[in-house]
RNA sequence: GGCCGAGUACCCAAGUGGCCUAAGGGAACGGAUUGCAAAUCCGUGAUUCGUGGGUUCAAAUCCCACCUCGGCCUCCA
């Protein structure tokens, strides 16, 4: 098996991965995550994903791996450094949010939800972003449905928070300022500044007056960043030895991870953005606080998405959520391929062009599935439960010596050589991937392996090599709408129209047929005529 | 203003000194199929890599300048 390498943001170049714990595993990786004010946009999920797609590689390779991401719950206030309350409580304001989306039915009113509990918002947020990322295939969110502790919630860390700020104090790390606060001193750790490249002189230029004056007085440099905030009018608050108030943003993932993961971790992402101050801070607190020599040895950093060539905003109309785009019936498949097919650390362009493109590659890899998936019940000899006749002739088929669960009972002398074009494919694609996750020249590797006719005689094996290569990517199993089920009005209004049409082409009567095709199609309906009948599909509107 | 990344066909996108007269996918076009479509299958597609210079036997790939886009510079995936 290839090594995964991949580009180390602390350092600038590829680095091999070499799992803390051993060979053997398994790797620990810290993912920063959302916080639950709103729901996650389809930017956040790239980052997300492009996690989920670099932990998938690594266990591919055959390292187990223990991927940890939290889901920020504390509010944090929109300006964190003004003391005076002029800035917000960002679940403060979700929740003003939420009332005027129940207001304008963007929510449905009847939602059981507590505008003025921060608690409440957080949990209403967070259980959509583990819908969303359950659908996407974050492999994180779903493990997490039996293990919640791997995706960590702050307001439950709020000891071990409190735990590090006193061993940074007792180090010499942190103060106590006349503000009321609590900063760590960036002068006391030289790497303050490695990650990012920032010297702490350009810090100094680049102020850019979002810190007020009297905070800044307040501290010893102006790079030292809040480790506790005393508020007693703050929205969440708890008690500590520096008076009731709350946590400094960058604080929870270095509590978390160590908590999790162990004081020194294999990978640790998040978006660009994070870079600084987030992750430069993070590293700081870290290493002081438990004495190491590196917090997490590779910095993963993916750019950020850019939607139809522009920035995404909400005044531009090219602002996405995953469950935005679910309702116009793009499946989590396509997205989840769309977001993650390019270089993650290039700024991806998100298109509804570049959706259907990644919907048709998915379509294709499924019917050849499928394919593989009869040709396997054909050769031994089992009814294909999905009473589908078999869409391809098996004579292919020379020996009956696999059986329908895929498990070779093969004792064949070429038995490890690989025959068919999945199975020789799979090899370039592991490699593509584990050179700093290289998607697009897998993606080609599969493609063109799908393109070739398999003559082999071992279809469990390229079904294998397929599932394999799907154990990645992720898209098989989701390439199904979210928008469609759950309708049943729906369902029997296009099956009745189905009916008719297929009636009238029996009759010969075309215009009553097309008459009732495009009436579907005005329903947002797409048909399509197949080998047992006609199947539909929502089309994709924006 | 400082620092950093990127510009490859109509679109997405790989390739970072010779195997590049540039991978893969989509769109478009032509053919097969279809009552006609859709879907599917087959075929066609950049002498050229933002612009202008330079280095080299050799450049999309290295260097310089310029243009454009994106990120960070204490909210941010």
């Amino acid at each position: 098996m290839p090594a995964v390498h991949i580009h180390n943001t602390l350092t600038g170049e590829l680095a091999e991965l070499k799992p803390i714990a051993g060979a053997a595993g398994p790797a620990t990786f810290y993912t920063c995550g959302p916080t639950v004010y709103d729901d996650a946009h389809i930017g956040n999920f790239r980052s997300f994903l492009n996690a989920d797609i670099l932990r998938r590689t690594i266990e591919l390779t055959g390292t187990p791996v223990r991927h940890v991401m939290n889901i920020t719950d504390v509010g944090h206030m929109t300006d964190d450094t003004n003391a005076d309350g002029a800035g917000e409580d960002k679940m403060a304001v979700a929740g003003r949010r939420l009332l005027e989306a129940k207001k304008s039915g963007k929510i449905h009113a009847d939602v059981a939800i507590d505008a003025n509990d921060p608690m409440a918002i957080a949990d209403f947020y967070a259980n959509r972003f583990l819908e969303d990322a359950r659908l996407l295939g974050l492999k994180v969110a779903i493990e997490a449905q039996g293990d919640p502790s791997l995706m960590p919630r702050p307001t439950k860390w709020i000891k071990q928070m409190l735990d590090m700020i006193k061993q940074l104090i007792d180090r010499g790390h942190a103060y106590v300022a006349s503000d009321g606060a609590v900063y760590f001193n960036v002068k006391s750790f030289a790497d303050y500044g490695k990650l990012s490249g920032n010297t702490l002189e350009n810090l100094r230029e680049g102020e850019g007056g979002r810190i007020s004056a009297q905070h800044q007085a307040a501290k010893k440099n102006p790079g030292d960043f809040m480790l506790w905030k005393p508020d007693r009018h703050h929205v969440l608050k708890w008690d500590s030895p520096y008076g009731a108030g709350y946590p400094g943003w960058h604080l929870e993932c270095s509590a978390m991870a160590a908590g999790l993961l162990g004081a020194e971790i294999d990978i640790h992402s998040g978006g660009e953005d994070n870079i600084f101050p987030h992750h430069e801070c993070e590293i700081a607190q870290s290493r002081c606080a438990h004495n190491k020599p590196s917090f997490a040895r590779v910095w993963f950093h993916t750019r950020h998405l850019i939607v139809e060539g522009e920035k995404m905003s909400k005044s531009k109309g090219n602002f996405f959520t995953a469950r935005d785009l679910f309702a116009k019936g793009v499946t989590p498949a396509a997205l989840r391929l769309e977001i993650t097919r390019t270089h993650y650390r290039t700024n991806a362009n998100f298109t509804m062009q570049g959706l259907a493109d990644c919907q048709r590659m998915i379509d294709r890899w499924s019917r050849t599935a499928d394919v593989l998936q009869v040709k396997i019940a054909a050769a031994s000899g089992t009814p294909n439960s999905k009473s589908n006749p078999p869409l391809v002739a098996s004579q292919s088929i020379t020996a009956p010596e696999n059986n329908a669960s895929g498990i070779s009972t093969n004792t064949n002398a070429n038995h490890n050589a690989p025959t068919g074009p999945l199975e020789i494919a799979l090899p370039r694609f592991t490699q593509a991937l584990c050179e700093d996750l290289n998607m697009a020249r897998a993606i080609a590797a599969l493609n063109e392996a799908v393109a070739v006719e398999d003559n082999s005689a071992c279809a469990h094996r390229e079904l294998a090599a397929l599932h394999k290569m799907n154990s990645v990517l992720g898209v098989l199993e989701r390439n199904t709408q979210v928008a469609n089920s759950g309708d049943a009005d729906f369902e029997a209004k296009v099956n009745a129209l189905i009916e008719v049409r297929a009636a009238a082409r029996r009759n010969k009567d075309f215009a009553a047929s097309d008459r009732a095709r495009d009436e579907l199609l005005s329903l947002g309906v797409q048909i399509k005529d197949g080998a047992t009948g006609t199947t539909w599909t929502r089309t994709v509107r924006v």
